[in-house]
RNA sequence: GUGGCUGUAGCUCAAUUGGUUAGAGCGCUGGAUUGUGAUUCCAGAGGCUGGGGGUUCAAGUCCCCUCAGUCACCCCA
């Protein structure tokens, strides 16, 4: 009964992946997991629901109008909207066993029942990785580096991180007496690269009643342009008098010291004093990154620092700092700028079925060079080539491989580079070595 | 959550402005080709024009609702 079928399709916000999709974006989750490892960050998990209290304290209204929540029997429940939250749940929780100070990655989906938009999704992959429980200098500088490492073993040269501290913000606003309008004045800052000095002002004057004067003053101080360190040279002045304020900048030469100490890739890290970054919770160091070739995509890593990230759930100070790659956000910037290859399997060898009756053969083949470490799948019929090896051509396989009676009888086998068709004999009689070094060798 | 634009085959687009049976390229399936894909030739499958309702003798085309995409706002990865 065709009417009683029921229409397959996926919620607005929400996506398949397909394997041509899915390939790349574990990929791109196994490197972010090799580098957050290598800095000694810790895998952990939490719960996909949370008590809704648990997730509804920190955020603002708009976080909470953001977040999927149901009642289920008696409960409040909840989806997790970001990876932070929940951390600092755990943090809480768990902070005896774990010890200070605590570094771990999350890799895990969050849910926002927001608008989706190019490069913005309902379902989404988070890579945050934080470390707690530390005030040192030190931790800001990992993050930034972290972020640099990541975003070029994924394959990008052309980004930039930007910058900022919300103690010179914070400390320039107490200068302009505008402290106690710090959350509307630093949102509408926030926003003058895209809508214009004039616009910002007036949404400023509008939020505050502040005077010209003062406004021209947070202006002055988020329009410095040049090098990290042109910015900071021009900060000094802007921020003296004022401890808070001098207390950020010095916070940020270190970080730009740093990264020139260990050589960081010059002009990879610049200080950009209009960021503020829309998360109450931030207090010192605050980090953004943008795709050269897709600024309009929006940051695909932030983060920052937090003087007490786990107040609503314990009275110990729990400090950190951390950032979070918008995982979902990369791939799509990704294929955008076609960087994802065709490739529609994980193996890099299709043996050919060619012969019927050699069927224990090729197994036997296969199981030999995954020994040896290829990823290798066997055609399950005995086809003809012709479909076989459009099979492996549509697919994206590497190689093919074909023996017949003739090449069984020989000890070899024919290996076919499917990229530009190079074939060469190669013998099997060592437990397909050779074969497996011939197709690393051409991989490169 | 608010507003604008869009929706025709798996994909990219046509259809004389409301007029018979909705077409093409690419892709897909099969064949030419039981020892070779990406190039060539032939054939085939694939559509309730996103879904529902309305106006009309007649709707892919006009109107309303809904779903989805997209852009802006809000916010953000």
């Amino acid at each position: 009964m065709s009417d009683s079928l029921i229409t397959p399709r996926t919620m607005s916000g929400f996506r398949d992946f397909l394997p041509e999709m899915m390939i790349p974006r574990e990929r791109l989750m196994e490197t972010a997991r090799q580098v957050y490892r290598k800095y000694g960050f810790s895998p952990i998990d939490t719960p996909t629901l949370e008590y809704a209290e648990i997730l509804t304290g920190k955020g603002s209204d708009e976080t909470d109008r953001q977040m999927y929540r149901f009642q289920h029997g008696k409960h409040d429940v909840a989806m997790r909207f970001d990876l932070t939250v929940p951390l600092a749940r755990f943090v809480a929780q768990h902070q005896n066993e774990l010890g200070m100070p605590f570094k771990r990655y999350h890799i895990a989906p969050v849910w926002r029942g927001e608008r989706p938009q190019a490069g913005r999704y309902r379902e989404f992959a988070q890579c945050d990785f934080d470390t707690i429980g530390t005030t040192s200098i030190a931790s800001d500088i990992e993050i930034v580096m972290v972020i640099n490492d990541l975003m070029r073993a994924i394959g990008f040269e052309k980004f930039s991180i930007r910058m900022n501290n919300r103690k010179v913000l914070n400390g320039v606003l107490e200068k302009s007496n505008l402290a106690e309008h710090s959350v509307p004045v630093l949102r509408a800052l926030d926003k003058l690269a895209k809508i214009g000095r004039d616009k910002v002002k007036t949404e400023m004057a509008e939020a505050t009643g502040a005077s010209d004067e003062q406004l021209d003053q947070i202006l002055m101080l988020a329009e410095i342009k040049g090098t990290a360190n042109e910015v900071l040279e021009q900060l000094v002045p802007l921020c003296s008098g004022n401890e808070l304020a001098e207390q950020g900048r010095e916070e940020l030469a270190q970080i730009v010291a740093a990264t020139e100490a260990v050589g960081f890739p010059e002009g990879t890290l610049s200080i950009d004093v209009s960021i503020a970054r829309g998360l109450d919770y931030y207090t010192g160091t605050i980090v953004e990154t943008f795709l050269d070739d897709l600024p309009e995509f929006g940051s695909v890593c932030s983060g920052g620092r937090y003087d007490n990230l786990a107040q609503l759930y314990t009275k110990t100070e729990l400090p950190g700092i951390g950032a979070s790659l918008g995982l979902d956000r990369l791939l799509a910037a990704m294929e955008k700028l076609d960087m994802i290859p065709p490739v529609k399997t994980p193996a890099d060898v299709l043996i050919v079925f060619f012969d019927k009756s050699q069927l224990h053969y090729y197994l036997k083949l296969a199981q030999d060079l995954r020994a040896a470490g290829l990823g290798v799948e066997l055609y399950p019929d005995a086809k003809k080539l012709n479909k076989q090896y459009k099979y492996a051509d549509r697919r994206g396989f590497a190689a093919t491989l074909i023996a017949g009676g003739d090449e069984i009888e020989r000890g070899i086998v024919q290996v076919k580079w499917m990229a530009d068709g190079t074939q060469v004999e190669l013998p099997v009689a060592d437990g397909g070595k050779e074969i497996a070094e011939w197709i690393k060798n051409q991989q490169g």
